[in-house]
RNA sequence: GCUCGGAUGGUGGAAUUGGUAGACACGUUGGACUUAAAAUCCAAUGACCAUUGCGGUCGUGCGGGUUCAAGUCCCGCUCCGAGUACCA
């Protein structure tokens, strides 16, 4: 029987399905001991419309290998797939289409699972999760109820339930408790907050809660119509989209995410990351140790902080500058200084992001009039406002040094402002020295005199203090981040408003369902879509959700109108896992399956989520571990970025007449070649004109040249495809995209298929080479639609085979690096495989023997199982793809065909190519499944070597190999080298100085 | 600007602690089989020189260095990619 890749794979796909080879147990199904569990999860897929492309499975390949591995090693291995539902695309389509987003994404997944199910994963499809799920969301819900309900204890650095917070309140008021709260949020005494009306209460404790209502800068995305935390910005412009984003003050839902940042920060410490991911985060969450500084604003009640790094630079400040939204400028400012600050804010207001980033060297601020007070010296200090400030870092205030910082050199020289010097014996005078070694000197600073930067920084510390004005501060770049999106699909918050005041639905009348709109926009005033709801109001007495009109604002009152934003599903989805199906009504999972799997133990997925869902998932787990929920504080143990597979495009050059010369009817396109060459003389004529005479350059003088000659009649027929003179010029070819599945390994375009497939092309000329064919430019891009150089793994699976497929995306490279993909490559694999196959049988029968194995066999066989399982390990799968070929071609050449090889064979090869290796069993006599037999055990025997072939080196230079025995010693082997005549040879009878013999090594002779 | 990666044949990429650079595969060329093609098999394939054979020189982005020995370690650069960006 020949290898027929397709029944194979559909039969034991079928078969893995129907018996549930791959389900997970849970630990109580085990008689017995459990056996230990792994779990290894893939970052779930958003459904989008356009199907996977053969970069998607490349994660998923990996973690099915090594899930596979785990399997055949006994452990009861997790390997769950689901959709991450919720998401714009799918939000997009509905307003164009009118179809109900749900109905769009049940139509993706259909897709996704069927291209899924051709690779042959092997996930537990039984323990599935959908985030659009209302079974789902009612847990996204209630997750944010405990937030709600929960408040951030800093003295312990746990998050704890509120109510120990209002016992706190009662008994002390908020002036000792170390609870992280808002900055606005005022000092209150256990007689005040007994005074507190109800409502004033529920104030004061949004200012506490993990996830809070408050009035805050948001980004906001005009042209979704939404707003975006900062990981949904890039470069200022939203992430999907590229839209502009400007800022504005909105009510919004917020999580304190800034509470747990040094938690955040140090258990990275523990992880199996990548370094470079950690780093990000790093960045991210964005340390920084040093000093709240406190300054007196002369003839007003008011203070302003500062945060500084450089405490030790007090003595150098020489201005105060604030950020133009901060809030104590409209409070300061002089009247006479007053319009110019309005106007100064204004402007400043009505730049974008985008505009602000665009030119950082403009330096601009104005003066408020008001003059601050040095806390040590007690001399006046001007206070500025100035763009280069921003309101969301630190306290939005800046104690300017412009000797020790070049923002605050360049302002100061802008403006006048004296630069005083405090650094011994520098220069400052062009730019700021910003060195902090130790070194340095102060200098001019009254007792910090002579100190280093060091020793400086405590003393400052500790006199500000003192003196009431200042203490040592840690401040982070994490913000909290906002969670309110103005989107229809999303999940509802499960809060409805009494008095403007937010309140939550009880837990067991969740989850509160997404209600049906006529329309996903926005409502003509501008509130979110779930502001069309004709249903969205919460009957507090019947629990349910009644009709709009009946809102009394008594007992039926309004429902929340903003939805979660996409982060939210996917923050917790990984414990969700953890039970199984019929058991998730009750629980996120039981208590007993959250301390069996514990946490992920492999994570494979896109760096691009280094700081949104890596670091919201933390968070999350990090809060509900802290409130008794989850056993673990971190979700993912060990996580791994797959690189991005990257597509060949392919491209033909367009002819472009120019000047109104040489119009031309039908587009003309040209080959790689053509257009290469013409442009290499280009380069030296700059101008090529072809007239019915000849062709010329711009001297007019008839070129004579070998590219020229060589694509005289390829011109000549362009000339005769145009109306009149035609010049070509650096700028005449135009590549254009043409759909790689139409360009064979060759790069050969089929140029009718094209014109059939394409109608843009059908009157369109094609200039061939001389032989007839025509040759596509190539070049590496990241695979889009756009790009026409998407390659779908269904149409691999249907050429090769879905066992390729899995070996070539691992062979292609170190799974973290960018690859680009070629087809071409794929035929390597794919004969791999038949070569395989055909070492345990031929057309007609099976060629398996019980005869012992050779040595040599053994050799190789266990010369596998070492190299392949330490690659498995090291996640290194393109080389033990490679090991797999050397077996193979050994095998092959050894004519092998003995039992004892074979079987381990097929058992090592399974987890990479699954539904051959179960074929190949079943052959051999087995009936029950391959993935769970034990793992080869490597054994060391039989790689013994007595002797090795060593490199004779001369000066380093290897000229010469020996085979020589291990057992003999350096004397011996310097002897039998030296007796060599090749040695003598290369000697030419110089006797060498030094004779270098590393045994079973090298031996090098230097001389 | 800062941080983190990376640079090896025509191509994707191998190379334990420094120890035979280019494994494996693609592509290319030649050959066998075939009426022919496909498939399969065999051989060659870093560049250059030499060639009847033996062989030699250069070679892992560039310039230095350490070492008996450097793709690998150290110093200085160039280029490419990713993240981040007025962070006080």
């Amino acid at each position: 029987m020949a290898y027929d890749y397709k029944a194979i794979e559909q039969k034991w796909q079928k078969q893995w399905a129907e018996e549930q080879t791959f389900k997970a147990k849970q630990p109580q199904e085990f008689e017995g001991e459990p056996k230990p569990p792994f779990y290894v999860l893939d970052m779930f897929p958003y459904p989008s419309g356009a199907g996977l492309h053969v970069g998607h499975p490349l994660g998923y390949i990996a973690s099915d290998i090594y899930a596979r591995y785990k399997r055949h090693s006994g452990y009861n291995v997790l390997h769950p797939q689901g959709y991450d539902s919720f998401g714009l695309p799918a939000e997009q389509y509905a307003i164009q289409t009118g179809q109900h987003p749900a109905k769009t994404t049940e139509t993706n997944i259909k897709r996704y699972r069927e291209q899924l199910d051709k690779i042959g994963f092997s996930f537990d499809w039984s323990r599935e999760v959908r985030t659009s799920d209302p079974k789902y969301y009612k847990w996204t819900q209630w997750i944010f109820i405990q937030l709600f309900d929960s408040w951030y204890d800093e003295a312990e650095q746990k998050s704890k339930p509120i109510s120990d917070l209002v016992q706190i309140f009662e008994k002390e008021g908020n002036t000792e408790v170390e609870a992280v709260c808002n900055e606005d949020s005022v000092q209150f005494s256990a007689e005040d907050w007994k005074a507190f009306s109800k409502d004033e209460k529920e104030q004061h404790l949004l200012n506490y809660r993990l996830t809070y209502l408050a009035e805050t800068e948001v980004n906001w995305c005009p042209a979704l119509g939404t707003v975006l935390a900062n990981d949904e910005i890039v470069n200022g412009v939203s992430e999907r989209g590229g839209h502009p984003v400007v800022r504005k003050k909105m009510k919004q839902w917020s999580m304190r995410i800034s509470a747990f940042a040094e938690r955040l920060l140090s258990g990275l410490d523990n992880l199996d990351w990548s370094e470079s991911l950690k780093e990000t985060q790093k960045n991210w969450i964005g340390k920084s140790v040093g000093a709240l500084v406190k300054f007196k604003i002369q003839n007003s009640k008011f203070g302003i902080s500062a945060f500084t790094t450089r405490p030790d630079t007090i003595f150098g400040v020489s201005f105060v500058t604030l950020a133009p939204e901060h809030d104590l400028v409209t409070q300061i400012t002089t009247p006479e200084q007053k319009e110019e600050v309005d106007n100064y804010i204004k402007a400043a207001a009505k730049r974008s992001e985008r505009d602000r980033m665009a030119d950082v060297k403009s330096i601009t601020g104005v003066f408020t009039g008001a003059y601050a007070e040095h806390p040590l010296t007690n001399k006046p200090i001007p206070i500025w406002i100035g763009d280069y400030v921003l309101a969301s870092y630190g306290t939005g205030a800046v104690m300017a040094v412009p000797c020790g910082d070049q923002r605050d050199h360049d302002f100061a020289k802008h403006f006048n402002i004296p630069i005083p010097n405090v650094f011994e014996g520098i220069d400052i005078s062009e730019e700021a020295y910003t060195d902090k070694s130790n070194a340095t000197k102060i200098a001019n600073s009254d007792f910090l005199d002579g100190l280093g930067v060091l020793e400086a920084i405590p003393k400052a510390i500790e006199a500000l203090a003192k003196i009431g004005a200042g203490e040592k501060k840690i401040n982070y770049r994490l913000r909290d981040a906002v969670f309110s999106r103005q989107r229809y699909w999303g999940e509802p918050f499960p809060v409805y408003y009494v008095n403007g005041l937010p309140k939550m639905i009880d837990e067991q009348h969740l989850p509160l369902e997404l209600p049906e709109v006529e329309k996903y926009l926005p409502t003509e005033d501008g509130a979110p879509p779930l502001g069309r709801a004709t249903e969205w109001a919460w009957d507090t007495e019947a629990n349910l959700v009644v009709s709009n009109d009946k809102i009394d604002h008594n007992t039926i009152f309004p429902l929340e109108l903003n939805t979660m934003p996409g982060w939210a599903g996917s923050s917790w989805y990984l414990f969700r896992y953890m039970e199984e199906q019929n058991n998730r009504d009750q629980h996120i999972a039981s208590d007993e399956a959250l301390k069996y799997w514990n946490n992920v133990d492999l994570y494979i997925g896109g760096s691009e989520h280094a700081t949104g869902h890596l670091l919201y998932s933390r968070f999350w787990t990090k809060f509900l571990n802290d409130r008794g929920v989850l056993p673990v504080d971190e979700p993912f143990k060990k996580l791994i970025n797959q690189g991005m597979i990257l597509g060949e495009s392919a491209f033909v050059y367009r002819y472009k007449a120019s000047g109104g010369e040489g119009r031309i009817k039908n587009d003309i396109y040209t080959t790689y070649d053509f257009v290469r060459s013409i442009k290499k003389e280009l380069s030296k004529s700059k101008n090529i004109f072809i007239r019915e005479n000849g062709i010329f350059d711009k001297d007019n003088n008839i070129i004579d040249s070998e590219i020229i000659n060589k694509y005289s009649s390829i011109l000549k027929k362009i000339y005769s495809l145009g109306q009149s003179n035609m010049l070509i010029m650096e700028r005449s070819f135009d590549p254009i995209h043409v759909d790689v599945s139409l360009v064979n390994t060759s790069n050969q375009l089929d140029i009718e298929g094209l014109k059939s497939i394409k109608p843009e092309f059908k009157e369109a000329h094609f200039i061939t080479e001389e032989d007839g064919k025509f040759i596509v430019g190539r070049e590496v891009e990241k695979m889009s639609k756009s790009k026409f150089n998407v390659v779908n793994p269904d149409d691999v699976c249907e050429e090769y085979g879905a066992d390729s497929l899995r070996l070539y995306e691992m062979f292609l490279g170190p799974l973290e690096q960018a690859k680009p993909w070629n087809t071409a490559g794929l035929s390597g694999v794919h004969n791999f495989l038949k070569k395989l196959w055909k070492l345990y049988q031929d057309e007609d029968q099976l060629l398996v023997s019980d005869e012992p194995a050779s040595k040599e066999s053994l050799k190789t066989l266990h010369k596998t199982i070492k190299k392949v399982t330490q690659d498995i390990e090291d996640f290194s799968f393109n080389t033990s793809v490679s090991t797999f070929m050397i077996c193979v071609n050994e095998l092959t050449q050894q004519k092998c065909h003995a039992r004892e090889i074979l079987e381990p064979l097929a058992v090592l090869i399974s987890p990479y190519a699954p539904h051959i290796a179960e074929e190949l069993w079943e052959g051999l006599g087995h009936s029950e499944s391959i993935s769970e037999v034990p793992y080869p055990k490597f054994e060391e025997k039989y790689l013994k070597e007595d002797s090795k072939t060593y490199p004779i080196s001369f000066n380093g230079k290897m000229r010469f190999t020996m085979d020589l025995s291990l057992d003999l010693s350096k004397d011996e082997i310097e002897d039998i080298v030296m007796k060599d005549e090749r040695t003598q040879k290369q000697l030419e009878g110089r006797t060498p100085k030094k004779m270098i013999i590393v045994p079973g090594k090298i031996v090098n002779i230097v001389g």
